[in-house]
DNA sequence: CTGTTAGCGCTTTCAG
DNA sequence: CTGAAAGCGCTAACAG
């Protein structure tokens, strides 16, 4: 296959450097006169001279660049994390490499070590549920690790997420000063990594209203399709609720199909709170009332404690929780034959109002 | 940073056999004995051993990686290129790394000159709309390169897409044997890639029904706000078309809140088809019709040709143009008034019945 | 079947 | 300020 490619050794002979020199230049060393520099910089771009970072990263031991891992890139927030972690590492000149681990805990721990193999100098996980295996290569390897967004009560790496459990706290109060007595929170599963915190939170929040009675977790199944007939009989009890709060993206999903199917109307038939905002959210009449997960912010400090890692190996695990705003949009207002108080309460002062993303 | 990796050398002395036998074993050589090749693996297994692939490349003089460069990666489309393409070179052990150019040419360029000091073997790459720079660097570095999805009408290197042109021509054809006349196709642009092609088709389709006079192309503009507006009066008109087809993600959803905010319903009033599938069409009811671009096999053929030009670089450019399947659901019905006439044509033969992804 | 050696392209001392 | 030389970890060629 192609031809070999020009070398710095090249590059320097035409510029009648010596490789020592040219490599001065490509790497913006001090030392260099201005008139030797200008040269090289010329030969190299005669040479369509690309430097090797193979074997820069062999020798220098380091790479400037990280590995990142995450489920999946479809997902919004998982999307915008990585275009923040992105966005910040090429600002720094380092690259990163993004990997998919698909929810599979053997795909994610082959793929780290395939990142391992590149030298990555950081990693940066947003783990799968059983992610002990890859946990337990990263500790063998000292190599500097953030996990982001599903982060567990104690993490032996730094850790970065939204304090869930206060997001669905901030949500369920919104739903409460709208008049709601009757809440249901649907999620998937509590097995997974932050949802056992979201419905915490929405449970913590009815009992501080005297409500826990009427409150409702439902945890319909992990598709679309199972939270949909899953759901359906609940909206059309006659004990119904006035409200739903769904705690990830496919809970939205699967809430939005049973509305239809069951003919209501939102918000004037019930109210609807989703957890992690979309951007396809918009094609949907009327506006969903979202918590959004400040992924420009968590993306920010996953990057400063990695980076801080890199100079200071042997520090503490910090680990941070940012609150989640509150977007109320369209779908939350009053309960049916309520009339709406909508004194603020002291509760609301994260809510942003809903400009879309 | 961390201390120095386990190296081979170290592997080869625990098991006490020398470097070139370690290697012979992880590289799966014939040729070494049955109880050194049980002695190696269990050293590197005991000391942690990660090969260094930056050496191995650098040694090799192929790296086994390829480089993928998309726009984006939650275009669903895009997406699936992807994954498709990942899960092919994982089988047969290479690994990808994805860049996004984010329709940024200069970006666009950057990156792969990431790539290529990365020394990946290949190059798959989604270009933007003005890429002459970028394809310059490539074809300098004479690199397998193969396009996809968003080819010109002459590349200099293989290119894979969809035969755009003959997958709205079809969609026109379905449509039209539904019964509609007054059809509007809705576009961001025709500067863009395949975008032309696009219209082309329809506009043949349209010619060829003796119907080129009722055929409307909308240009609203790039973004789903400007589609909505632009589209609108055209739906609220007296003449208004029966039939819309977008011929893109951002058209359609600019027209689907355009028609939520005429009040229209779909398909009694108006009937609705897409270029391009996406998976939240699955929340909206009724099911969108659209024409599913095959991007599996688009992914294969890419990875078939990439892989040809490993070992053969100098053959000729091939130039692959997949059919579209179209995919009837819910939004594409006779027009209002009129009776349905189900024959089914010769031209469907390719419509495919509506199963979500 | 196993061991030795050269060198991939670069950065980094260390002398000049 | 510049040049020569060593070596990062690995593979491939060749000698035993």
């Amino acid at each position: 296959m192609s031809q070999r490619k020009t070398t710095i050794r090249e590059v320097a002979s035409r510029a009648g450097v010596s490789l020592g020199t040219a490599s001065n230049v490509f790497n913006g060393k001090a030392g260099v006169g201005a008139e030797s520099r200008q040269r090289v910089l010329e030969a190299a771009e005669a040479l369509g001279f690309r430097p090797n970072s193979l074997a820069a990263g062999l020798r220098r031991q380091r790479t400037r660049t990280i590995g990142l891992v995450v489920p999946d890139v479809l997902n919004i927030v998982f999307n915008e994390l990585v275009e923040h972690l992105e966005n910040i590492a090429l600002s720094q000149s380092y690259e990163v490499i993004i990997v998919t681990s698909r929810e599979d805990p053997e795909r994610e721990h082959e793929r780290v070590r395939a990142l391992l193999s590149r030298r990555v100098d950081g990693l940066v996980i947003v783990p799968t549920r059983d992610w002990s295996a890859t946990e337990r290569e990263m500790r063998h390897h000292r190599i500097p690790v953030v996990v982001l967004d599903r982060v567990a009560a104690h993490d032996h790496f730094p850790s970065v997420a939204v304090d869930n459990a206060a997001a669905t706290r901030l949500g369920t109060e919104h739903l409460l000063g709208l008049g709601h007595r009757d809440l249901a929170f649907v999620i998937n599963s509590t097995r997974l990594w932050n949802s056992a915190a979201r419905v915490e939170g929405f449970l913590a929040a009815m009992r501080a209203a005297g409500l826990e009675k009427r409150a409702r977790v439902l945890l319909p199944g992990m598709t679309e399709e199972e939270t949909r007939a899953g759901v359906l009989p609940v909206l059309t009890a006659a004990n119904r609720p006035t409200a739903v709060f769904t705690g990830s993206n496919v809970a939205t999903l699967g809430v939005l199909r049973a509305v239809q199917d069951a003919g209501m109307a939102i918000p004037q038939d019930l109210s609807l709170l989703a957890f992690d905002d979309f951007a396809w959210l918009t094609v949907l009449r009327p506006f969903v009332s979202a918590i959004r997960q400040p992924t420009e912010a968590l993306a920010g400090h996953a990057w400063r404690i990695l980076t801080a890692a890199f100079e200071a190996p042997d520090r503490p695990a910090e680990h941070i929780r940012l609150p989640a705003p509150l977007i109320a949009r369209e779908t939350t207002a009053a309960p049916p034959g309520k009339v709406k108080a909508p004194r603020r309460m002291k509760a609301f002062k994260d809510t942003v109002d809903g400009a879309l993303p």
